[in-house]
DNA sequence: GTCTATATTGAGATAGAC
DNA sequence: GTCTATCTCAATATAGAC
């Protein structure tokens, strides 16, 4: 909303080659002076930019968690029952797939390293919340019988989270199969497992 | 079989510290001094034991790896028709999340750093392998009727992977359920959707 | 097998000119 | 907004004594 996503700025360049960087190499694995040849300047300038490394990952997080968290909440008040609202979950996730690869990748290899620095402490929060989203959902399917009984859902939540993010690590959105594609299938394969009414595995 | 299991020696109490800290801090995140300092020695003195931090991380997948691969075969070699193997292979995955747990952190947390050093390449090699064996369970078992058709086995086989590995973020193998309670768990989960015996979701 | 001591490199970051 | 030049510190790694 208030973030400027038209002709991006040098700052907006620059974070999103260091984005990049920090997907494929790690946020520790990745230096500033990558980030500056990237760039095409010198280590040094990027300082006009950004007052250090970590402030880079932290923008690139933060606009990444804010932005879904807030996509999320607008799924959950779209959905129609709690079916409906898990496939729009799956779908949000997806789509970010996307847009915010490189977020999601910093996500899924620097998180354990970066929320032991203060700095980086909303991170919990912010999967904290996104957490309760997801776990109620699960929890409204259980208790309204559409999905069965015998499952946590918090077990289950965890299950999705991690197996929608660490595709990032194999899923080109540009290929044969689109985001949306790919969030369809896995929800067929899953609901199919998390709704009751079929019989027994073979 | 040629490794010793028995009580560990220096070296390999020296090379579980540093898999601990390269789980949790991430290999570049990680610091000879920090490793010295969890064993009760100087940083120098490392050197007496490893090459290098590199050959470090190598030992700890190599043998992780090695061993996986050795299960997965037996398992398929044990196992009485694809939905058994399919059972089998995710038993022995999560399995490994216990004896591993170290090892699979920093697989899925250093992959892509690791896998761009050339004393790394044969990480691809046993991916490969591990990605045929699973592969051609699932292709088998769509073969065979047991799995619905429309699925692409690749794509199934990175789901499960990634879902299963992903876990050691989260999963506490000491708690209230074991590893393999959370394999049978996952494969109800996951078979009531891969099964063809069920209706449509709701 | 560990220590002392240190070599050497590369990292993040800064000051001021242009 | 970038460059030149450089500081400072921390990183991996080594040599030889004990």
């Amino acid at each position: 909303m208030t973030s400027a996503t038209q002709v991006p700025t040098r700052r907006e360049e620059i974070l999103a080659l260091a984005a990049g960087l920090f997907a494929t190499r790690g946020f520790a694995g990745s230096t500033v002076r990558e980030i500056a040849d990237a760039a095409g300047i010198l280590s040094g300038s990027l300082y006009h930019h950004f007052d250090s490394k970590e402030s880079m990952a932290d923008e690139i997080l933060r606009a990444f968690l804010d932005e879904i968290l807030a996509d999320y909440h607008a799924a959950i008040a779209a959905a129609e029952g709690p079916v409906d609202a898990l496939r729009r979950l799956v779908h949000v996730a997806y789509g970010a797939l996307g847009p915010h690869r490189a977020a999601i990748a910093v996500m899924m290899n620097d998180w354990n390293l970066l929320v032991q620095q203060p700095r980086f402490a909303y991170l919990r929060d912010r999967a904290d919340e996104t957490e309760r989203l997801w776990v109620g959902v699960i929890a409204d399917g259980v208790a309204a019988g559409a999905f069965r009984a015998d499952v946590d859902p918090r077990m289950i939540y965890r299950f999705l989270r991690d197996a929608i993010w660490v595709s990032v690590r194999w899923f080109q959105p540009d290929g044969s199969t689109s985001a949306h594609d790919l969030a369809d299938r896995y929800c067929d394969m899953l609901l199919g497992g998390l709704t009751r009414d079929q019989g027994g595995p073979t």
